[in-house]
RNA sequence: GCGGGGAUGCCGGAGCGGUCAAACGGGACAGGCUUAGGACCUGUUGGCUUAGUGCUUGCGGGGGUUCGAAUCCCUUUCCCCGCACCA
């Protein structure tokens, strides 16, 4: 048995000492730019990385061969918690413990064979790199898109640092899963709500892309319209503004409530007599908040605060509440509430025992306010609406706003779910934040020409509070205006920062005069195929889509989008289950590497499921891979004397050869299409039915030259999945040079309609179908006959018969193909009917052979003369003995004698 | 609740109007090779069968469109995955 490993050693080093996958610039070649999200160097790789490389890297293999100029590079994600987590519980430098990694992650990666131009490496913890990430922020900040203020954040007691919104799930941190508090900080934010429109459209052009991402972005834009109405409150000057998007319902408002937080219930509320309760009620609202107010199913709680407003439609005056249910962050953080038409109001107002009142109906049946279990949210007949009654409701939503507008009582707006990127991580493992705050002159930016801003090395990891702040050196520095007195900012970048362009940077890696050469990047942007999980749908997809935009308009790009296409791979599962530890169903890679070789594990990953869908690790699966390529390894070994690289000479050929010259064709043919469409399970597929073919030929009688074509062949199509073996095997039937830059070969059309094996047997069947026919309509000699052909794939036989017949029974024969056309026209059906004869005499016949299809055939006898042009007579069902007597094929085709 | 994706032979998983009793792999069974096999090769693998290019059942359940449905439509059950009191 050939040793894999050893062979993909002398592989990996032949193909590093060549350097035979470094990219530069070409601009007379087709570039492709082939990405796989880079990833954080944890301590060890998973069987997921190892999918994701394996898809891109057959990819990028692929794209190679086929002439492609390949951008294929390789990163890593450095900064980051886990480090400076080892480093609180190791003692160790995350420095040190963040490279060690990087080194034993690339280390597998050359391992597995992946196709990487390594010396565009990227690594977000290099100076070199992070000082971008601080000159990207100097440029933001002067466009106003970086800003700092105080306001109600996330903050993560176990990580200790706050999270940006996108990084809380389900009210818990989405690297830790404990429970997220509020605070109120100052904190600098990106302002990603500037593009919220633009990010929300564009996600239109993103035809690649999978549906439920982009279902999950413009869900978390969430762009709603609406109309912004003021509302007078009785008795004060001030005023309450509420967002809708309900216009519709405006003339069933009854009350109003507001979030807790909201400014004007202290306002509104003090030197009342609810003064008191109010704040003991937001004090309550605030512990529960973090646990409770997330749950939808609990109880709606609120309060009412001694105050009433106007409705302006109908001048009715109604009560202000708070409610947990209302939230500050969205809209105006207050809400006009119509019970009767929404659920959340509605059982409010049960609770509380605030009035009802119906604006909608349905127009079978009427609603009355005391029989009502639920809102009514359908669509709907306005009433009790004044001017607009009668009206239908979605109708009514134009109206009404414009007469919102018109009298004055507000205006239109659009509100969006999106906040702003708070940045400001309270860590140290992350990019410094070029800033400094001075005592005179405040906030100061760092000058461009004094980045980077480099992380200091004297910082004590106690486990508690941010490790810059230990830092002496690093804190306390000269204002760069005043040389003054200064403060350096301590929090550092979210790491979502750095990977928002890292893409670009890879463009030209070793730049230095901006975070990226613009003429490479116009040369190799946009990504055309990335890879990754589904994880970063919103995050990351989100962040890297708004850098992109922001950095178009800084000038420093002409790119809208940065990823044409995006694959996003299923999850690896074991015996049902997400691998973990705490199951104990994870699989190390390098385990699998050690006793199969990498192109097993390639093989496997990408044979077992689709590239999106859940694979289902299995280690029976991972034999049959294994046990795959030995027999294809020695398929080749053992028959290499039998190969020749001449050319075949096609004259010699008999029909076994030209047989499987015509199955290799449609090999290319099928395997090309199936990667070019992301099916590598089935191209493989393809091949090993292929190889197993080739494998019977090679015990026949053979031609040398064309086994030779079917070996180099499969070799060829197989080398993006395993390119170590295939590199060996290239090497073994004396092919030149390396078989990862081979051409990709190319199909013959003529080829593949060879004929089929067996097709002699089929032709005599129909021969004798022929005579059967003949005798029975009692003719020698018909002056034309047609067939209509069901199969595509048939139709070269009666292409024969065809000449056969017209020379020996001097007969006109016409071929037609009924699948397509018959299809298109009428629907029309080969496989029950099984001959049609028309007669001399030009009464069309129809000939059966089962009881059950003469039925069917009555049916169709409307089609058949409307084809045919003729009348229809059924003549008899042919019963099944007789079929059989006659030896009838199956799918004969329909035959029409005139 | 909203949105996305699923349900196919013993298992993983293709197929997405006729070439489908359903690719490919795994498993099982039989045979060969072998002293023997867990290695390799060959064949079988829904049921019935007078063994036929035969009949019959069948791609979650029910209904429909069609000459014809695993594939299209409706409905229903179950599973997964996102978001979630967004006004």
């Amino acid at each position: 048995m050939a040793d894999f490993n050893r062979i993909s050693k002398k592989w990996r080093k032949a193909w590093e000492e060549k350097g035979i996958f470094k990219v530069i610039e070409d601009s007379k070649k087709k570039k492709f730019y082939c990405l796989e999200m880079y990833p954080y160097p944890s301590e060890k790789l998973h069987v997921g990385h190892l999918r994701n490389y394996s898809i891109g890297d057959a990819l990028a293999r692929f794209k190679r061969m086929n002439g492609f100029n390949v951008l294929y590079p390789m990163g890593y994600d450095a900064f980051g918690l886990p480090a400076e987590n080892a480093a609180i519980k190791n003692k160790v430098d995350p420095e040190k413990w963040t490279l060690d990694n990087i080194k034993a992650i690339s280390e597998q990666q050359k391992a597995m064979g992946m196709s990487y131009d390594w010396d565009r490496k990227i690594q977000s913890c290099d100076p070199d790199y992070y000082k971008w990430n601080q000159w990207i922020f100097l440029k933001f900040l002067e466009k106003g898109l970086a800003y700092r203020k105080k306001s109600s954040v996330n903050w993560c007691s176990s990580c200790k640092t706050v999270l940006a919104n996108e990084q809380v799930e389900q009210g818990k941190c989405w690297r830790c899963k404990s429970l997220v508090e509020q605070k109120d900080l100052e904190q600098w934010y990106f302002k990603i709500t500037k593009y919220a429109d633009e990010l929300l459209k564009d996600i239109d052009k993103l035809e690649n892309w999978p549906e439920r991402v982009k279902t999950m972005q413009r869900n978390w834009i969430g762009r709603s319209e609406g109309v912004e109405i003021n509302f007078k409150i009785k008795n004060s000057d001030e005023k309450i503004s509420t967002f809708t998007s309900r216009a519709d319902t405006v003339y069933g408002i009854t009350y109003m409530v507001i979030a807790p937080e909201h400014p004007l219930v202290k306002k509104l509320t003090k030197g009342t007599k609810y003064e008191n309760d109010v704040k003991k009620f937001i004090e309550e609202v605030k512990k529960e908040e973090i646990t409770e107010r997330i749950d939808k199913t609990k109880d709606k709680k609120g309060m009412f605060i001694g105050k009433y407003f106007i409705n302006p439609f109908n001048k009715e005056e109604c009560p202000i509440y708070i409610a947990d249910y209302a939230v500050m962050d969205y809209g105006t953080g207050a809400v006009m509430a119509v019970p009767t038409h929404d659920q959340r109001d509605f059982e409010f107002a049960k609770k509380y025992n605030l009035p009802l009142k119906v604006v909608i109906t349905p127009k079978d049946r009427k609603l009355k306010e005391s029989e009502m279990t639920e809102a009514y949210i359908d669509e709907g007949i306005l009433v009790n609406s004044g001017e607009f009654n009668g009206l239908n409701n979605i109708k009514a939503i134009e109206k009404i706003s414009n007469f919102i507008e018109k009298k004055g009582f507000g205006k239109r707006a659009v509100n969006y779910k999106i906040r702003d990127w708070l940045i400001s991580r309270q860590r140290y493992w992350g990019t410094p934040i070029p800033i400094v705050y001075c005592e005179k002159c405040g906030i100061v930016p760092i000058p461009e020409k004094e980045l980077p801003v480099l992380l200091p090395k004297d910082v004590k990891f106690s486990g508690s509070g941010n490790p810059l702040e230990t830092s002496e050196s690093f804190v306390k520095c000269k204002c760069p205006k005043c040389k003054g007195k200064a403060r350096r900012e301590t929090d550092t970048m979210d790491t979502f920062v750095d990977s928002s362009w890292y893409f670009l940077r890879y463009c030209s890696p070793k730049f230095d005069k901006a975070p990226f050469d613009k003429k490479a990047v116009e040369y190799w942007m946009n990504v055309d195929q990335y890879i990754g999980g589904i994880e970063h749908a919103i995050l990351h997809l989100l962040y890297a889509r708004f850098f992109t935009k922001a950095l178009r308009d800084l000038g420093l790009c002409k790119i809208d989008e940065p990823f044409k296409r995006l694959m996003t791979q299923g999850m690896v599962i074991k015996d049902g289950a997400k691998m973990s530890k705490s199951l104990g169903n994870v699989v190390d890679p390098a385990d699998i590497i050690k006793d199969y070789g990498p192109d097993t594990a390639r093989l496997f990953i990408l044979f077992a499921a689709l590239p999106e869908k859940e694979l289902d690790w299995n280690d029976q699966g991972v034999n049959g891979a294994f046990k795959f390529l030995n027999r294809f390894y020695s398929l080749v070994e053992d028959n290499k004397e039998k190969i020749s690289l001449n050319k075949i000479d096609f004259k010699q050929l008999n029909s076994k050869d030209k047989y499987m010259l015509s199955i290799m064709n449609h090999l290319i043919k099928d395997v090309t299409e199936n990667i070019e469409s992301f099916k590598f399970s089935l191209a493989i597929s393809d091949v090993m039915q292929f190889v197993s073919q080739v494998g019977k030929y090679s015990n026949e009688n053979i031609n040398k030259e064309v086994f030779g074509e079917l070996i180099k062949t499969s070799i060829l199509v197989m080398s993006p999945f395993i390119p170590f073996i295939c590199e060996e095997l290239w090497e073994m039937i004396k092919c030149k040079g390396f078989v990862s830059l081979a051409e990709w070969p190319k199909y013959d059309k003529t080829m593949i309609d060879e004929k089929a094996e067996g097709s002699e047997e089929m032709l005599d069947n129909v021969r004798k179908d022929i005579a059967y026919l003949l005798n029975l309509i009692k003719i020698e000699k018909p002056k034309k006959l047609t067939f209509f052909v069901s199969e595509k794939w048939k139709y070269k036989f009666f292409k024969e018969l065809k000449k056969e017949i017209e020379q020996t029974r001097d007969i006109n024969v016409i071929i037609k193909s009924i699948n397509p056309k018959f299809k298109e026209n009428g629907k029309l059906v080969s496989k029950l009917v099984l001959s049609i004869v028309k007669t001399p005499n030009k009464i069309p016949r129809v000939i059966l052979n089962q009881d059950t299809e003469f039925k069917v055939l009555e049916k169709l006898k409307k089609t058949f003369t409307k084809e045919l042009k003729c009348d229809m007579v059924i003549v008899k069902a042919e019963d099944s003995k007789e079929a059989k007597a006659r030896n009838a094929m199956p799918g004969k085709p329909a035959i029409v004698v005139e």
